[in-house]
DNA sequence: ACCTGAACACCGTTCAAGT
DNA sequence: ACCTGAACACCGTTCAAGT
């Protein structure tokens, strides 16, 4: 079963249109700063300035900075679960889309897995989607299927965080933990 | 061979060792306010108020937040390696060790394991010193090491974050990690 | 030696006002 | 409908000045 990533964008009146256009206008600029130069960069007043405008009319587009935040943690969901799907079923490749995923956009994988995500804020289920090549790939076992996710966040996470000494072979580390939960 | 945690205490002059003292005494607040109301309530000024000062005046006991940052993560360190160390060489009950260390010092744990740190400010080798008890239960294998020490991280980070849906079964997660890694 | 008050350059956000 | 300028309550941090 493949689900198509949750889009929504429900069919409405033309200026409703050009609203959510310039919202999505600002959510591009918003992730460009995040890839150009972290999270840290990503401010009202600097994202206002990207996009050409004050930082208070932003508001008139987004709710509040977290509002931004969950609109791009949709999209760093609706990526990775982009990637996972195309890796196809074998544990070693989706291992590897995912930590490849995770190293090409790191800011964007720092936002969509280290932050306590508002998920009524989120279109509902798209988690599970971003899941489900996983799931799938352990056979169904859901106590596996987050064991194996929850691995493979902890060896993204801690090598994104620079927590392994300077010379440490983390091929060897992800080749235990694909050994650990069998090919 | 068990080396004690390190403190970094050489014997020097009253003056300098009151000065420590105080500084000592600003830690204890910051931890506190940290175990209180989490990494977002501790502020500068809230951190001179709980100690009786204006703000400037901690940059005498702290060359700046990122200071204060890191020996709170030495802490955390030496207080998580302690309580592994005392959990003894079988997985299962490091794990357990381990989970509720996190659980019970959330905001330590995002602080020591959550923030790319500067290894620089830490005393040398207390990370290795934190995760020895992990390499000792798989038996010296580092990769393998490694490899759980990811797993234990990422299933307890899940957990902190709420990422795992409402009704999950944690507990059996852990389960399927110990058992891909073998008991 | 230790502490304070005032200040600087930032934040997110609100709100009246303009077109 | 969309945008702006001024403002508010915060940040971390510096610096001259007090004792």
């Amino acid at each position: 079963v493949t689900t198509p990533a949750p889009t929504a964008t429900p069919q409405s009146s033309p200026v409703a249109t050009r609203r959510a256009a310039r919202r999505e206008q600002i959510l591009d600029a918003a992730e460009a700063v995040l890839v150009a130069d972290g999270v840290e960069a990503l401010t009202m007043r600097r994202l206002a300035d990207e996009v050409g405008m004050q930082a208070p009319s932003l508001y008139k587009h987004l709710r509040d900075k977290d509002d931004l935040l969950a609109a791009l943690q949709e999209r760093a969901l609706a990526s990775m679960g982009e990637s996972l799907t195309a890796a196809g079923p074998d544990l070693a490749r989706l291992a590897h889309a995912y930590r490849s995923w995770a190293l090409t956009h790191p800011a964007l994988y720092a936002l969509a897995t280290g932050v306590p995500l508002a998920r009524d804020r989120l279109t509902p289920g798209i988690e599970d989607w971003a899941a489900a090549p996983l799931v799938a790939a352990v056979g169904g076992d859901e106590h596996r299927a987050r064991a194996v996710w929850a691995a493979a966040h902890g060896l993204v996470d801690l090598e994104l965080n620079d927590r392994y000494p300077p010379g440490a072979d983390l091929d060897a580390a992800w080749t235990a933990t694909i050994e650990a939960f069998g090919s």
